[in-house]
DNA sequence: GCTTGTGTTGCAAACGTTGTCATTCCAGCG
DNA sequence: CGCTGGAATGACAACGTTTGCAACACAAGC
């Protein structure tokens, strides 16, 4: 039988919801959202409603999208990895992200960033974006050549610092970048180490690329060169971001004849794994070492002694790259600025700090 | 001045590709995917390309949903807790999630539950699922009359049996579920306890209201029972999935005059509040008492001593979470089985049990 | 020359929803 | 009674992309 043109009634959607009933399509898109419900009389209202709940109607995303020309949804670009949540980094920056989001009416997609760099970096970004209006990119940290396929990328899109390479200023990019103040807080770790009386004073930095561990290094050296206090090269030790980094690094430090009263750690897990090496080797952590880390995650206030630490706003930084996004896809007029967000780190002194023992006074 | 027509040249898209190159807009689409990319004319389909490139060319997400008519995104519906990441469950959830729509070429949308009952839950639901073409429920548990609500809900769903409450049977419900086989991973760890030679058992259980909680204690306590072993009154003790819970139940549960010589815990987390206060009371673990846990997150085997545990299969859970939504998105004409996934839970056997001393036989 | 086939293109009609404009109806007023 | 004004509704044209169908050009075969 040739293909008949369907009745309205079969439609789907608000047509036949609109069939069905007698009225028109207007009328029942009226009727369906709250801001333009006052338009139609009270009783037939209700018997729309009904009619849509009882065929379990929803409205089509795509007509809507379509129609209102925006699209309220963000996609977030993660690294594909299994632990990626556990990470203090990702987890909190997501969950600032999902609030942020939630709080203007958003939705947050998460996208992973598929290996296969077969297509351009630029291109990659284009298709992962593609049903979203703006990405904010906190997968694997970038290479020069991947930001300069950045240039002049249209969609909204924010970076977060510890992405970037270390000698990139991220002034020079044509994209925001939200970041923390890295400098800043390890200035200030190294600075109550000092007021504390400490003088020897040693260092587990963080792995070569990153650029967060280069800035928290910056920052420790130049406090501690101020004071005259710079470390002994024995003092210092670099790893991964990791326990491990922390029990080994101090196991090196505190083999030496003249040991450091004090130990700056790149971030809370080095120094949970310094603490726990110390522990071993029958040091008692703050009384014959103080150890201060960086990030305030969930365990430094959990473990013992509760860590000196430095708090990463990453909530905030989170809160920033949405308002960004969202700012930029709702006002694509207005140029967009080219920032960098550094926010501040606030300092958490807790009970891994203490001032040096006239003892140990050199 | 009268608004007049923009020229199609000031068009967005597609359209206004082809008004530039002098060709009809179907060219361009064709050009532009690769399915039918073969259809156009080498040469020209280079020039579109180039343009495409050029001028940042996206094309608009919702004019394709709504022409082709699918949407490949799932969304995933979560609680809104700052910490939410951090908890085993959810983190590595979601991570298979993400895993399993990238296998798949999906995208994954994460939506927070909002607060405001003003709406019925099925609303809230039609709501968040506005546009992804189905939903995994893994926020709050519900109440009752929310699983009613969702009868006959259109859009693909799952639920994950954490989310029921402990008499609900999901085999009558309408909507698919995926769980883990916690009556089997209890058993299995009882069972290993009573082979260890252990007779004296105590429970620290979760909370009430959780199913899995629920689960996990019929587990234990059916093994036990059928070994004759089943613990004192003064041996069990229930509070939050937190290691304050183990902290405490432990404190109770070791002070009488005859102590357990092995503890089942309805998480990892009991169990490392219960090795903790063991340690605090100079009992060592695993010599003078073995602890079993529950979920063998990322901390079971980075702890002193390592935790005999069960693994929950989350990656499982999710990859078949996924494929049940994609399934009935993709096919929406074949009836959606009802079905109970109940995911093995296997155990692992680590440094936290051993064999019962013969000095502790009664 | 006429047919048949093949490769390339354009036309126009969808897809489902929403906003603008016009229309109808009815109440209230002078 | 005629006019004004508001409330309620419908008709219709978008929004940007895809696709079935028709049209066209050109070559090959009779």
């Amino acid at each position: 039988m040739a293909r008949t043109r369907a009745s309205p009634v079969d439609k789907t959607g608000i047509v036949s919801i609109a069939a069905r009933l007698g009225v028109s399509p207007s009328t029942v898109s009226r009727a369906l959202r709250p801001e333009t419900a006052h338009l139609v009389r009270a009783d037939r209202r209700k018997a729309i409603m009904d009619l849509a709940e009882k065929q379990h109607f929803s409205p089509n995303a795509g007509a809507r999208m379509l129609r209102k020309g925006v699209n309220t949804t963000l996609t977030v670009v993660v690294p594909l990895d299994e632990n990626i949540f556990f990470s203090e980094y990702y987890g909190r920056f997501l969950a600032g992200t999902l609030h942020a989001a939630a709080a203007r009416g958003w939705g947050v997609q998460i996208s992973t960033m598929r290996r296969n760099a077969s297509s351009s970096f630029r291109e990659a970004m284009q298709l992962l974006g593609m049903d979203s209006s703006g990405l904010i990119y906190l997968a694997e940290p970038l290479s020069p050549q991947q930001i300069q396929e950045l240039k002049g990328f249209r969609r909204p899109f924010v970076l977060t610092k510890s992405t970037l390479p270390e000698h990139t200023n991220p002034g020079e990019l044509d994209v925001p970048v939200v970041g923390v103040d890295n400098l800043s807080g390890a200035r200030s770790v190294a600075s109550l180490l000092l007021q504390l009386g400490h003088r020897r004073i040693g260092l587990l930095l963080g792995p070569a690329g990153s650029r967060d561990a280069h800035e928290r290094k910056q920052g420790y050296l130049e406090m501690l060169q101020k004071a005259g206090a710079l470390p002994r090269p024995e003092w210092v030790y670099s790893g991964p971001f990791s326990a491990e980094t922390g029990r080994v690094g101090m196991g090196r430090i505190m083999t030496g004849p003249e040991r450091p009263t004090a130990v700056c750690c790149a971030n809370d897990e080095i120094a949970f794994g310094a603490v726990n090496a110390a522990h071993l080797a029958g040091l008692r952590c703050p009384e014959d070492v103080s150890v201060v880390g960086f990030d305030d995650g969930i365990w430094a206030t959990a473990c013992q002694p509760a860590l000196t630490t430095i708090r990463q706003p990453l909530a905030d930084l989170a809160e920033r790259a949405v308002g960004l996004i969202v700012e930029a896809a709702t006002n694509p007029a207005r140029s967009r600025r080219v920032v960098l967000d550094d926010m501040p780190a606030p300092m958490m002194i807790r009970d891994s700090t203490r001032p040096l023992r006239p003892a140990d006074r050199r």
